[in-house]
DNA sequence: CTCAGTGCAAAGGATTTGCATGCCG
DNA sequence: CGGCATGCAAATCCTTTGCACTGAG
């Protein structure tokens, strides 16, 4: 399946939502507008980025898009969780912890790694009678701008 | 570096300990102990297993086992943290996680999977920058027992 | 019109912290 | 002995929820 281009990245949010029978609102479009903007991103990134959006909104709303499958919610080392669009709507990739200031970023590995790790984690999980969804690959270490310090 | 054998895991702790200037307390010992028991465990799960920790106490020596090394906080998608002992202890090794019931289990991957993955890795976070400690790859999925429901 | 979405404020719940006491080194 | 670890209880803070109002379809 090939990853949406930047225009209609809002058609595909829309019928994402319109296929989990939920609107597409205008503050489910801000989100997905701050969202797009760049990687994940946390509560407080979001409300500062667009004042207008209240706190529980935000918080209601990324659970819906999470639901129908247009956000990725991300659990690093601290306390805040951070959101960005799913690989839908960008490109399979992983992410680099930084384990100093807890920011996130992301990144892509080399097609043929990939295919051979999904086959090895296919294997792997058949063995122990799990079913794989997705799986998660982060680099915890030290970003570029907390390695000076 | 060898996997520490189950016999000194122990005497390992307490030389991580003494290297971070801190005691091996018989709290602590408890911890390890029943850490040692089995796999990644939520600190509900470590309070029923002994009665005689408080809850405080194990956040706090929980903390304190992570930072000298000895423990590794696992953190899903649920709301409950998760502890087992470092790969010092046992063995390089990944989470399958059950998305349905939250639960943690461990497997581990082909050596030669491992390898290539490892290399691609600190390839791509050198282009970025970023300098790595350590990976962390999660299999999201449905265990066996709540695949049945 | 009708019902889902919104916004405010208050509640929830895992985790952290203050402080008096006990134990390790 | 002296200071770190402990345990209890209270506080913290991200996240969720109740409720009345507004807007999408």
């Amino acid at each position: 399946m090939a990853p949406v281009t930047p225009n209609n990245v809002d058609d595909e949010v829309a019928r994402l939502l319109r296929q989990g029978e939920q609107r597409y609102t205008t503050g489910r479009r801000r989100l997905v507008a701050i969202l797009r903007g760049g990687g994940p991103m946390t509560i407080n990134q979001i409300l500062a980025a667009d004042r207008r959006l209240p706190q529980s909104s935000v918080y209601r709303n990324l659970t819906i898009l999470e639901q129908v499958g247009a956000v990725t919610r991300i659990v690093t080392r601290d306390d805040f969780a951070r959101y960005e669009l799913t690989e839908h709507l960008t490109e399979h990739h992983h992410h680099l912890i930084c384990s100093t200031c807890g920011d996130v970023a992301d990144f892509s590995l080399d097609a043929r790694v990939e295919t051979s790790l999904d086959r090895a984690l296919h294997k792997a999980a058949e063995q122990a009678g799990f079913s794989i969804d997705t799986h998660r690959l982060d680099l915890i270490g030290t970003c570029p701008s907390c390695d000076d310090a």
